[in-house]
DNA sequence: CTGCGTGCAAATGCTTTGCAAAGAC
DNA sequence: GTCTTTGCAAAGCATTTGCACGCAG
């Protein structure tokens, strides 16, 4: 079933601009995070390309969505090693966690198969904690 | 900041229909979802009146919104005990799954506060798997 | 050159809102 | 009877798509 080789795309401004904000921020970004990063180095890219470059990279395997409660989606860069998120309620932003949890214990009902996971820890960042020290 | 009453709001046939939905389904359920369960109650139920009342049930507390990667909000009554949720594949299907992780372990960055968590299972529940199991 | 990728604007599709009529109390 | 809630249709928004032009290979 899987493609073995994916599908060529010509290196465009706009693209290596968009995979450059994932590899330069190391977080999950969402289209218009992605587009802000982007639009540093291609002034006038706009916000369909965004899109239609992160739904080729996912299709090309080369970006995952990751999705955070009432936030539109995310996406980050695949080929990572199994890993979760946290996600910071001051600034809005995603995170990466390194680690999972030692085992996952939970009672299943009979005839469930679970073949994945996702967790996401919730709290404030570094930069946000401390305006809720004072 | 809490407000000690939850503001009144008038018992509406459409209102029990959806609050039944909830209820008799015990699972998290989608607007699209919830107007299907009610309309067998209420007829000519509309969809804008399902999401005015989601909406409101989540203000007055008796409703929280889950959500699940690449799906529209759930919504699950309130008031139960921390639990986590299954995600079928097969039928798009949210399940409440009992209990927790033993303890979260990963390691979070410096400064980082937690203050919650949320896990999902994904797979197939006892009527999908079957038919990936011939 | 050839044709894929882009910007723009229009089109979706889900969710919200305005308004007159129906219904709760 | 009064004021909230509803259904319908229109409005909003984020995302997707059509199309002609520009650029990569």
């Amino acid at each position: 079933m899987a493609r073995s080789m994916m599908i060529e795309t010509r290196n465009t401004r706009q693209k290596n601009a968009i995979r450059a904000a994932f590899i330069e921020t190391g977080r999950p970004l969402s289209p218009e995070e992605a587009l802000h990063y982007a639009q540093q180095k291609v002034r006038n890219l706009s916000i369909a390309t965004v899109y239609r470059n992160l739904k080729a990279m996912v299709e090309e395997g080369s970006l995952v969505p990751v999705q955070f409660p009432g936030e539109s989606t995310r996406y980050e860069a695949s080929g990572k090693a199994h890993h979760h998120h946290f996600w910071c309620n001051g600034c809005k932003r995603a995170y990466e966690l390194e680690g999972c949890v030692p085992k996952l214990s939970l009672k299943l009902p009979r005839g469930f198969r679970s073949l994945g996971h996702e967790l996401v820890l919730y709290g404030m960042c570094a930069a946000c904690a401390p305006s809720y020290a004072s």
